[in-house]
DNA sequence: AAGACGGGGCA
DNA sequence: TGCCCAGTCTT
């Protein structure tokens, strides 16, 4: 597949001011190419799957990596081939057939979504970034995605993997930093491929082939950059592969007795079982260093963010 | 801009 | 143990 230049005109920006190391075009051409070649088959990257199918891949992986996502998606679309089935489904339901994917939250937004879309879209799955950023549980990342992957339209997308590929290939950094900037994300639009002579087919193909280069090669953790299609113009290597900095480092999150362990504690639980009494749940947990309080204040926060539901004095998930 | 929000696998 | 993973939402 032949990559045009960088996006001329479309946008205000003065982007013929802009020059790149590397040419941008090369490094397309030769990303682009090591996909076709190296991308792992996906259910959701085949040419079959539906527009809610990619939606739901989407949302499972925020935060969640695919080998953990694949099993957990077959049994959704088996289950919930359309907007309309996961609409009308029990809460309590989705939320077992979530499983461990972590962030419940995301399958309670992802129920609402398919209620919007029900609601305001006909029961399909919006077809531009700006419908689908409305929807609950999509932000600017999936809101793109989606819209790239589902219906080829040529949004920037930018993942943890993009902004750590062009961190390295483009700026220089070992990595991206924790958050998402202003200047990374005008990069990442810098970067997209021309759209006019092939309707976007390039840039969606440009978009899929850094995020699976992110995640196959260029690692946050051990790059192969042996194996990189673009290791001879990536400006991190250019620069003697300098550590990360200080400010690059990732935060780290706590685990270990963090009110996020009991919740899923309590999660996990619930999953298993039906209506329990309130104490006889939360002290069977096998949490020893959770106190009687913070077990408590957990369980309540879940009910408020209704993935839980308490009757009287038993516990359950909601709608169970 | 920072913090909350799951969970498992790998170095 | 610590770090990482196709982020979103709230404050």
């Amino acid at each position: 597949m032949k990559a045009a230049a960088p996006n001329p005109a479309s946008t205000t920006s003065a982007r013929a001011d802009i020059s790149f190391t590397p040419e941008p075009t090369l490094v397309h051409d030769r990303v682009i190419e090591w996909f076709e070649e190296h991308a792992r088959t996906l259910p959701w990257r085949e040419p079959d799957c539906t527009p809610w199918g990619v939606m739901v891949s989407e949302i499972m992986l925020q935060q969640t990596p695919v080998v953990r996502v694949l099993p957990r998606w077959q049994e959704w679309m088996r289950r919930w081939p359309r907007p309309a089935d996961l609409a009308a489904a029990p809460v309590a339901e989705i939320l077992r057939a979530w499983d461990r994917l972590g962030y419940p939250r995301r399958a309670l937004r992802l129920q609402a979504a398919a209620q919007a879309m029900v609601d305001d879209h006909g029961g399909e799955v919006p077809g531009t970034a700006d419908e689908l950023r409305r929807l609950p549980g999509v932000g600017e990342y999936t809101a793109a995605a989606v819209a790239c992957f589902a219906f080829n339209q040529p949004e920037v997308v930018v993942d943890t993997n993009i902004r750590r590929v062009h961190a390295r290939a483009f700026t220089g950094h070992a990595l991206p930093g924790k958050t998402y900037t202003s200047a990374q994300r005008r990069l990442a639009h810098d970067l997209m491929p021309a759209t006019a002579s092939d309707d976007g087919a390039t840039a969606c193909a440009w978009n899929a082939s850094v995020m699976e280069l992110g995640a196959l090669i260029c690692t946050a953790r051990a790059p192969q950059c042996e194996v990189c299609p673009v290791a001879d113009l990536c400006a991190w290597r250019t620069a003697g592969s300098p550590a990360p900095t200080e400010e690059q480092q990732t935060k780290g999150q706590a685990w270990a007795g963090t009110d996020r362990q009991v919740r899923g504690a309590i999660m996990a639980a619930l999953r298993t079982s039906a209506a329990v009494p309130r104490a006889e749940l939360l002290d069977g947990l096998a949490l020893p260093e959770a106190s009687a309080q913070q077990r408590s204040r957990c369980l309540d926060s879940l009910i408020t963010d209704g993935l839980a539901a308490q009757a009287g004095d038993r516990v359950s998930l909601p709608g169970a």
